[in-house]
DNA sequence: TTTTGTAGGTAGACTGACCTACCTACTATC
DNA sequence: GATAGTAGGTAGGTCAGTCTACCTACAAAA
């Protein structure tokens, strides 16, 4: 029974290649590949091809595919806090670091990676997801910190005691996250370029 | 062989209900599951048993799910326009013709027959149809007449020659998609009111 | 320095559930 | 009699997830 040759025919002819990262090469594909067909169409196995790992890995790593999924949205939301990040060291007062939020999404929009634009991420894994997933209170939260982010620097761009920074920073959340919408389903970045604008000249009607 | 017995007990005590009109009892069915639980995730079986009609009827009517999903998204605009045009004929001025647009969708919203606001069923859908798919251009078209009634009643507005009748048409597209799919993700319609609030003052501060 | 244990890789067969799509056989309505 | 409905089976594929069997890199113990 131990001899029962299935597969591995012991070695020597195939060497095994060496171990590798196999977390990081399935988060790797399943970003891929969730982004561009979407979650529910994206199966198991084709991940474990694209990323070329073996399935054992995959669930050596995560204990479900349901899992997995909790990790690319986390995986969503620290790529887009990196992207801003970089955005925010380059603004050099109120207003831009305001603007650096439109900018963050608009180099999402063009993160070589991805294969064709298809809009947030985040907000299309959570279509997919019924009324009280987990996952979509996730994607929430992601929507309230990039509020929150705008709100925070707002309040520096109006005077104090305004009294509206929230209202407005609610109503930039809010075109942000339709042209976001709109440059989705027209796959490229030309919508937020032109929000970007509009939210400059809301920000200077100030 | 014509006497297997398979099933069909020769009727007699079975009398066959009568014949109903299958297609709309299938597009109702396919419209609560296609937008509660997403496309993918809802099978052929569970809307045949959900609509009461037999698995040969959706084949009798659609040539396959995918011409199923066109149907329900075809059926999600016409319900949209009709909530519209509804909304329109409230409307006594220019203004409130702009607004009636938001109204629509806040109707949509509170839509009794789905049980959970999940946001937009079209971009929903569009979410889970890979970057090229026809349905995705349908949603497109559908967001572009959106906001061409907008461009109509904002351009009735403000004073003929203003110019930027387009820009205030794009600028409220943006900010409506936007406060939807923040609606969708909280399950209720206080983001649209929201929004319908900012887009009034826009209107009164042309 | 050598041995050995363990954690985490490899390939791929397999299970049971479910998917789309088509089918038979029968019946009600126009 | 043609059309469109009924119930439900079936074919062929894909899904998530489990499993066996083997391999490799590293570190701690001998």
């Amino acid at each position: 029974m131990a001899a029962r040759d299935t597969g591995a025919q012991t070695a020597a002819h195939t060497p095994m290649p060496p171990k590798r990262p196999a977390r990081a090469l399935l988060l790797q594909a399943a970003a891929r590949l969730f982004y561009a067909q979407g979650v529910a169409a994206t199966g198991i196995d084709t991940i474990t091809t694209e990323a070329g790992v073996a399935k054992k890995s995959l669930y050596n790593n995560f204990a479900s595919k349901a899992e997995l999924v909790a990790a690319y949205l986390e995986a969503r939301h620290a790529e887009w806090l990196g992207l801003y990040s970089r955005r925010l060291e380059d603004a050099r007062n109120p207003r831009e670091r305001v603007l650096a939020v439109f900018d963050a999404y608009t180099d999402h929009a063009n993160a070589a990676y991805l294969n064709g634009f298809r809009g947030c991420g985040l907000l299309n894994a959570a279509a997919e997801l019924p009324a009280g997933a987990p996952g979509r209170l996730a994607v929430r939260k992601h929507k309230e910190e990039v509020e929150g982010l705008l709100a925070r620097h707002v309040a520096e761009v109006l005077p104090a005691g305004h009294g509206r920074a929230a209202g407005l920073a609610r109503h930039l959340a809010f075109l942000l996250e339709g042209a976001m919408a709109r440059a989705g389903l027209e796959g490229n970045d030309a919508c937020l370029k032109e929000c970007r604008t509009i939210a400059a000249r809301l920000l200077a009607d100030v």
